[in-house]
This record gives structure tokens, sequence and C-alpha cells, in this order.
DNA sequence: AGTTAAATTAACTAATAGTAAATTTATATT
DNA sequence: AATATAAATTTACTATTAGTTAATTTAACT
């Protein structure tokens, strides 16, 4: 019976990505309570409720780990700008200034909604001799993935430009500077901020002040 | 012989001062070469010459030993506002252009004289945990120092703001944006560098075109 | 020359990332 | 239903390394 051996391995997989997801819920609670560097495989196993040779099963190294929590952020960024992408070649942006609103947008919402993905991705850009130790498999999804977002970022950008939305500023290195802008802003945020909602607050004014001042700096008028 | 004694006690000062300044440079070699995580106490210990114990005689922990290295570059920071803070007093700017122009050098000469200093800031920026578990002092005096430069920064703003070189701008987000700014984008160009002077040289034209975008966002015309 | 204090080190402990081998669990076969 | 096989899991281990202790050396002082 074909059938039924079909089933079983469907739901062996079902059960194996159930594990991994356990896993990285595990590993997302402990890594964020206590940071990388004094957080234990054995604290994430006893969390997970497993044993610590269970997760290696699943994940080579500690590194790879930390870094498979990034994925999914990455990935939503990806689908946020496609989304705008979208909007652009539909011709639905008027002025460039909703467009740079919309980009904002992704950013500020990311911070709101998962500020802890985004200190994962905070290790990303800084900790790249970690990110060289993965196991290629990781590492290239982990890096492809960013760099695809990071060209989907300034293909946007230079869609905009080309539809005369924005100013004609060379897109890779605008690309570069609103990323870094964001990443900064919110790392010095962050470094400040003691988990009052207050410096959250000040961190949406902070981000929206920006995002008045480049808009002076590069929309067409 | 009461000028004897004197003397000695200042060669042993002396003595113990160059101890720690080897410490600290086989600390910075090590360090930048191989990266926080990877590099062993032991290994420091040999590229100083001399046994790990000694290292702990002088610097408390592992964090504590890399944390200081970011003073030294956070003390430069603040010499270079001081600078230009007695410039706007001695009304020497004339144009809010200027300004911004001697702001952008102090990062970018920053970058270029010390990049490596750069990469500890940045740990300074990710790594809270790491720094609130310094010994008291060390702690106190990198944190005193980078909220010093926080506050230098925000003053020369404020100044340049009240002499009518910048638009009437809430200067402590300004600052926060100008410094995040900066850190993210030295951030994102340090992931994508391969260490070739060709990405050395695209830092420099990325940095000159937000310094760009920045003047027409900020100065007051 | 002998005493005391400080700096240094050899030899250790404790913690933890990662592994190997044994065990359990579940599936397939007779 | 009993047995064989394969996969997942765990117990018990190794290796590395941050940090400590206690002994040793070095140097100042009497």
């Amino acid at each position: 019976m074909q059938k039924h051996q079909q089933a079983i391995r469907e739901r062996k997989k079902r059960e194996k990505d159930q594990r991994i997801q356990s896993i990285l819920a595990a590993a997302k609670q402990v890594f964020f309570s206590k940071g990388y560097l004094k957080t234990t495989m054995d604290e994430i196993a006893l969390e997970a409720q497993i044993s610590k040779p269970t997760i290696y099963q699943y994940f080579k190294t500690k590194d790879e780990l930390y870094s498979s929590l990034m994925l999914p952020f990455l990935e939503e960024f990806g689908r946020q700008f496609e989304r705008i992408e979208k909007k652009l070649t539909d011709r639905k942006y008027t002025s460039g200034n909703d467009l740079v609103k919309d980009l904002f947008n992704i950013f500020i919402r990311s911070y709101e909604t998962a500020p802890d993905s985004l200190r994962v991705a905070h290790t990303f850009f800084q900790h790249q001799d970690l990110i060289n130790e993965l196991n290629p498999d990781t590492r290239a999804a982990i890096s492809d993935r960013g760099k695809y977002d990071f060209e989907l970022a300034r293909r946007v950008l230079q869609a905009a430009i080309t539809q005369g939305l924005l100013r004609d500023i060379d897109s890779f290195a605008l690309s570069d500077i609103l990323w870094g802008l964001f990443v900064g802003i919110t790392q010095v945020m962050d470094m400040k901020a003691t988990k009052h909602d207050q410096e959250r607050k000040y961190l949406k004014s902070t981000l929206s002040l920006a995002e008045k001042l480049i808009i002076d700096a590069i929309v067409l008028k």
C-alpha cells in the first residue's frame, strides 16, 4: 500500500518540522532574554523539554541555531518590498512622499511587531565572522536572502526614480543609506532604551523625524 | 629620602601602564584578526608574552578587556566634537554646510584611521548585556564617556540651530539620527566589504552622498 | 644578608559546546 | 504476534576555555 507509507512519511515530516519549530521557539525565548553569550545549549534544551543532542540533530552549532532565527525576519522584509514593488509597477504612487512613508513603515512595523528579530538582524550586520562559520546551507540561505532583500530594495528605489517620484540619485548608495539609517537608529535607540514604553514612543518620533528629513532630501517636487 | 621613593613609585606606575598598554595591543591584534568569540585569553597572553593570570591582574574579564579597547575611540570622538564646539562659539562657521561637512569628517576620518575601533563601537551598541556585566569602574568609564559624547554632539547641533545655521529641528532626535546614520552605514558597508580598497572608496562615496542629502535636509538656506 | 610586599606564573576548577555510543521508539516484515 | 530494522532520542562522555588558587619569583626596604 503506497498511500499508507506516503501518509506516514508526511506525518513524520510534520512532526520533524514541529520539533524544529519548538526548538526555535525555545531558542528565541532564551536567547532574547539572556543574550547570545550567556545562553547555554543545555538551557535551550531544558526550555524545549528535550535533551541537548536532539538540538544538534537539527542544528549543527549554536551559531547556526541563533542565525536561523533571522531567516523569517528577512523573508518578511522581502514580502513587504515585493508588495511595494507591485504597487509601483501598478502606478499606484502619485508622489514620492507616499512611497518613502511606505518604506519607513516596513521598518517601523518590523520593529514594533518583532523587535527581537531586529536584534538578530543587527548580529547579521555585525558578526560577519560568525556567519562565515555556519554550515554552507544555512549560510547560503541567510546570505542569499539578505542579498535578495538588498537588491529588491534597490530595484524599488530605481523604479521610483525612473517614474520621477524621487530625485535622480545613485540607487545603490541610496539603498545602503536608507538601510543603514534604519539599522543604525534602532541600534542607537536600543542602546539607550530601558524597555519602557516611553522609550519606544521616542524611537517612533525619532524615526518620524528621519522620515521627514529623507523626504525633504530625496523626493522630487 | 622622600625623593628616591617618589621616583621609584613613578617608575612603577610607568611600568604598570606599559604592561596594560602591551596587553591592550596584544588584545587588539588578536580580537580584530579572529573576532571576539574565537579569541582566547591564552592566545592574547601568548601574543603579549605573559601568562594568562597576569592579564586578569589588570582586567577582570574578557569582556572588560574587549570593552577597554573602545575608550580611546570614544575619547577621540569627544575631542573632535569639542574642537567643533569651540569653532562654533568663536563664530567661525558662516554656513551650516561647512558644519555638517566637519561633522561627517569626524566619522569618516575615524573610520579611515581606526576602522577597528569602530567595530568595537558596534559591539558597544549591540551587546548591551555584555556592557552591563562589566566591573563598575570600566562600565562607568565607557558609559559615561559615551553619554558625554552624545550630549556634546547634541549641544553642538543645538548651538548651530540657535546660530541659524541649521533648521529648527529637535536636537536630541537629530543627534540620534546622525549618529545612527553613520553607525548604520559603516556597518552595512562592513558587511559587504571584503577589505579591498575598492570597497573603501565605495564607502566614502556613499558617505559623501549621505552628507549631501543631510545638508539638503537640515541646513538652513 | 634578611624581610616584606608585589607581581607573576604553574597548576588547577568549573562551565559549556559538541560527540559517541547506548537506548528507546516506531515502522516494516515474516 | 513476534522479530528485525531504521530513526529519533538520550546518557555519558571529551575538549576547550574563562577564571582562580596557591606557590614562586622579583624587587624594594631595613
